[in-house]
DNA sequence: AAGACGAAAGTGGTTGA
DNA sequence: TCAACAACTTTCGTCTT
């Protein structure tokens, strides 16, 4: 369980307003971050003098170094960025336990994303994390948008936010999260035998064929399938522990498996407590 | 004791004026 | 931008095993 209380003490990269910018443009992003190493920095100043304030000769020259200066600046800093944010993606993927695959996916969803400037104005944790989040779903394996936030350091909001932009500009197909893509993770969590998996598989099915499946959350139904199953199979876990790893409530699993149950034909009969 | 149940009130997100 | 709305949660008293 994830301690509640945990405080966020790191940077906050959501303020990009004006006067930030204006600061930013010398100075780069917050302290930590830019002056890893506390050293000195040189700018080569608007005036074209020599350190003896002597007037300089080769005004172009001197026009070129600081453009050239200005833009190694701009193009280090945006390097510091992907290198957090790559490094963000890392420590949120293996707190949730995500392949190597999944990674990649979202590492490249990311720079995409760079591509297209839509991290202006976000934070780039919020961005690393909606990547995240649209790799999974895509892979097949989703992760609740509750599951990412609860490694992020931001929050739920920030993440949809994000994501849902990044979806509509990258024009992310992703088709609506699939109640069955959570059979397999909920079943190997709570260690249900493999039969029951099978039937909570075929339940979820039968039940989509016949157009029952409505509005209802996918990880809920999940959870009612796999309830459902296990009763038949008198195996049933206490609902708190479907609860639990499912991340709905046990009043949500309730409402689902009885409906689901009553549409299905299914008498859970005695096995019902 | 432990779990299942469901009513009632509360919450956050979406939608449409 | 606001209010209505649906889905879900929290809370809690009751019932069953």
């Amino acid at each position: 369980m994830v301690d509640e209380s945990i405080i966020d003490t790191g940077p906050e990269w959501s303020a990009y307003e004006a006067e930030q910018r204006a600061q930013r443009a010398r100075s780069g992003a917050p302290l930590t971050l830019t002056f890893y190493d506390n050293g000195p920095t040189t700018e080569i100043d608007w005036r074209n003098r020599d350190a003896r304030g002597q007037e300089l000769r080769n005004r172009e020259q001197f026009y070129r170094l600081r453009k050239m200066q200005r833009r190694a600046r701009v193009s280090s800093a945006a390097e510091r960025n992907l290198a957090f944010a790559l490094s963000e993606i890392d420590r949120m993927s293996s707190s949730l336990g995500l392949s190597r695959n999944i990674r990649e996916k979202a590492a490249v969803l990311y720079r995409k994303t760079v591509d297209k400037g839509l991290i202006r104005g976000r934070s780039i944790e919020a961005v690393a994390a909606a990547t995240l989040y649209a790799a999974c779903r895509s892979g097949g394996i989703p992760r609740t948008l509750d599951e990412v936030a609860s490694v992020a350091r931001v929050s739920r909001k920030d993440i949809a936010r994000a994501y849902r932009l990044m979806a509509r500009e990258l024009e992310l197909k992703l088709a609506p999260v699939s109640s069955t893509d959570y059979i397999d993770r909920f079943c190997s969590e709570l260690r249900l035998e493999h039969e029951i998996r099978r039937k909570a598989l075929e339940l979820l099915n039968t039940a989509r064929e016949k157009k029952l499946l409505g509005a209802a959350s996918p990880d809920g139904m999940a959870a009612a399938s796999i309830y459902i199953a296990s009763l038949l199979a008198d195996r049933a876990p206490p609902q708190r522990e479907l609860a639990r790893v499912a991340g709905v409530s046990e009043v949500t699993i309730r409402n689902r498996y009885k409906e689901l149950a009553l549409k299905l034909g299914l008498d859970l009969g005695p096995r019902a407590a």
